[in-house]
DNA sequence: GCAAAAGTGTTGTCTCTACACCCATGT
DNA sequence: ACATGGGTGTAGAGACAACACTTTTGC
């Protein structure tokens, strides 16, 4: 199928969406000592957006983020959590969707349903970077990660939206361990540390970190140790969600 | 003017807000030991309901919310918070309003705006119990505070709206400083003791307590004491904004 | 003086911080 | 052996709970 048929199809949808209400996702990743968070990028005016999309008229709001999540990862089962809703009137300019369409040969009016005011439901997902291939939709040939404090400029209220996600994260990952959705099963303590400075922006103790994951109890030693470089090999750690769920009752 | 002349206003008024979004308010206020919580009384229904409403199409979701609270509280300069967006597609049934407007004459079809699906942004807002005048709507003829956790069956999902304010308030009231709001300008520590014991459900220490809100530096002893009952008067506090400014910069 | 409630002091426990020390591995 | 990073021990600082004590009022 051509692009410009695919972008009709959606553009016919629009009646099926429901009026006035978007979804963004900010879906963070970990690779490298670093935060990543997935942009997209449209095709033709290189601008870059927040993977994001509509609500179908029988679907959760909650629904249709893990569906756009889906659409853009390949990856079910995510960790996702709502964060804030961005209710203002003017939340940038739809130029860009404007000049998309037309680089597609659709001239939108200014009564076209995509053209209207949204508010936007902010989401924020946890995912696995080793399990993730980020896939482009049908305006974007290219979706990347990008270092959280590193992001180009994005369109109307995007970067606000980021930053306010990672405010979110940064105060729920202390007291809601949280961030082990962002690491692979198993893991170093240090990888794990890593993680945390990173988020929290703040250097820790190594022997302090340690013990306390190790009080909280949500932490299985496997057997196995690492093999590697010219040191004592780290333990791998594995997240015991059943141990959580007990401290969570 | 008659009622049913207002609710014909408002139904016309329809193609003015913003499609899909409504706003709901969890007005909290602190009156005799207890935590209350503002709710409506339809006239004919006799069915209990949270203050709501709907968004202008160039007015932001905080500024719906506060016209709201102004509407039904009479006070401006609220403390007011964002907490959760509810978008399930079925949020509950409508047959109250439905019931409502054929009680005023207007029968409603399925079509219409009013008995559209609709996500709610949810606000819960602060006030000083004893500076507000509940004010009811035009479809309620009762507005009236209630104890937070003896609450009626309530409309739609509006209890569990309640609740989810509530949860916020409590994981909120420790670390954000937020209790003052609740209280008139000036307090003793009891009260403010009072609140917070009320708002976490849990017996505290008045020693230990005194000393930690001391300790904030936010606390200002006016310089007045009490007169009343056999005993040593307590000190009357008032809350210090600008020590607090700087504690958050 | 006495009851009642406000306010202060003290002590032990727990947690977090900082740093020192020991352990296992590859070269 | 030794450099490298993983893991443990411990002393000091600070926060918090529990309880005892003092203070000020009306009767």
């Amino acid at each position: 199928m051509l692009p410009s048929e695919n972008i009709k199809d959606f553009l016919d949808q629009g009646p099926e969406y429901l009026p006035s209400v978007s979804v963004d996702c900010v879906i963070f990743g970990f690779h490298e000592q670093q935060l990543k968070v997935l942009l997209l990028e449209f095709k033709k005016t290189k601008a870059h957006a927040l993977p994001g999309g509509f609500v179908f008229k029988n679907e959760s709001t909650a629904e249709a983020a893990k569906r756009i999540l889906w659409e853009r990862t390949g990856v079910k089962d995510i960790y996702l959590e709502q964060f804030y809703t961005f209710g203002e009137p003017n939340r940038g300019n739809w130029d860009v969707h404007k000049a998309t369409m037309a680089s597609h040969g659709f001239d939108l009016t200014k009564e076209h349903w995509l053209l209207q005011r949204f508010i936007t439901i902010g989401y924020y997902a946890l995912v696995d970077f080793s399990k993730v291939k980020p896939t482009p939709d049908i305006f974007s040939d290219v979706g990347d990660w990008y270092d959280v404090h590193d992001t180009p400029p994005l369109i109307l209220d995007h970067n606000r939206i980021v930053a306010k996600a990672l405010e979110t994260l940064r105060l729920t990952i202390d007291h809601k361990l949280v961030g082990f959705n962002l690491l692979s099963e198993t893991f170093t303590m240090n990888e794990l540390q890593s993680l945390y400075e990173t988020v929290l922006d703040k250097k820790l103790l190594r022997a302090n970190f340690q013990r306390k994951m190790l009080n909280l109890g949500i932490l299985e030693r496997v057997k196995k140790k690492f093999t590697g470089k010219a040191h004592k090999p780290p333990f791998v750690y594995r997240f015991n969600a059943e141990a959580l769920d007990k401290q969570n009752s």
